[in-house]
DNA sequence: TATAAATAACTGACTGGTCAGTAATATATA
DNA sequence: TATATATTACTGACCAGTCAGTTATTTATA
């Protein structure tokens, strides 16, 4: 194996584990991926993940990390742009479907359902930190637009959180019954019925 | 203890060992879930078991099969009444919200999620012989309906998949972010985004 | 600019522990 | 007492994580 000596080269080899353990994860979920497959996978050794995650678990927590931190970033930028009601929707409405179809994320999504009890406070941990800040920043620009005139509705937590989770979940029915990909997500519609 | 002789004492025990498989699974995994505390829950030794499964995969279909077979039966049921659009739609969201609220469906099918590409011939063949049939109703369903005039859609086929899926994947949502319990599933209003 | 010494990445082989499944044994009940 | 039901104790396979040793690459020196 040629060395990983520059610290870009590195971050690549990184990048490279990475990508190997969310394929094993996804396939066999994660207690059954082994280590050492996830290893082959990136042409590695075994030994050598070692050099760069503690242990398995430390794995899988950079994983969640590399995988949803820029879309994070993503979602917080459109919800507090301070446009109006129409232009924020279509903006929205052109970023999800990018999320659901070309990301990563509905794979992993998938891993931390089957693991969400097992790693509850990692779980719980993202949950408070990343889905609440996203349905918290999602909220206040329902209430801003609310404030502005330009929608009505009742409760803007609880219309946030309708929206979100069947945005969140159609990625992973998406890849688990590998559904129609005619069938992609209608973001303003969704709203349309919500408000 | 105490000896199952009769077939009933039988079946009761294998009710009881399901349902402790149901939750061990659930809190951990298929893959993680041990044998040992299967048994333990059931309150029997992890050899007693064997003599009624034969083996973890066994068991895992058979509790597949244990929880899925009444609910698909009073959908079909439901479907394949003839009555019109509004009192079977009626009947649905009395239905539905019972399945995904006090039912073990959710539980087993956030396990069928984490497993569903390690037991992929199990659970493709669930999905086909299962989903498949219950799409198919509601589709039936659906056309009937449409040929009655009382509702109108372009495809019978994508609007029973569009409505099927949210469905089904709340009462996930809901058990793992363990969301508000006043966000029911409004079936009508669903549908009537829809049709 | 060779090359020897030093360093850091990587590997193969091992260990300790876990767990599905089984065999030997015990016991409740007809 | 016969036997079906249950348990205890065991086995073999598997795997996360470790470590002594190897090899590629860099750096110091002649």
């Amino acid at each position: 194996m040629l060395r990983a000596r520059t610290e870009e080269a590195k971050d690549e080899r990184r990048q490279i584990i990475l990508s190997a353990a969310l394929d094993e994860f996804f396939e066999k979920g994660f207690a059954a991926a082994r280590m050492d497959d996830i290893a082959k996978r990136a042409k590695l050794s075994k030994a050598a993940i070692y050099l760069y995650f503690d242990n398995k678990d430390a794995l899988f927590k950079a994983l969640i990390e590399n995988v949803t931190s820029a879309k994070i970033a993503g979602l917080h930028a459109i919800f507090s742009s301070d446009l109006p009601f129409e232009p924020t929707i279509r903006r929205l409405s052109e970023f999800l479907p990018q999320i659901v179809m070309n990301s990563d994320l509905p794979r992993l999504l998938k891993v931390m359902i089957g693991e969400s009890q097992t790693f509850s406070p990692l779980i719980i941990s993202y949950r408070t930190q990343v889905l609440e800040r996203i349905i918290s920043a999602f909220t206040g620009f329902l209430r801003a637009c609310r404030d502005r005139g330009e929608i009505e509705f009742e409760d803007a937590r609880l219309t946030a959180q309708l929206i979100m989770a069947p945005v969140a979940l159609n990625g992973v029915w998406k890849i688990l019954f590998d559904g129609d990909p005619d069938a992609a997500i209608d973001v303003p519609k969704m709203f349309r019925l919500h408000t």
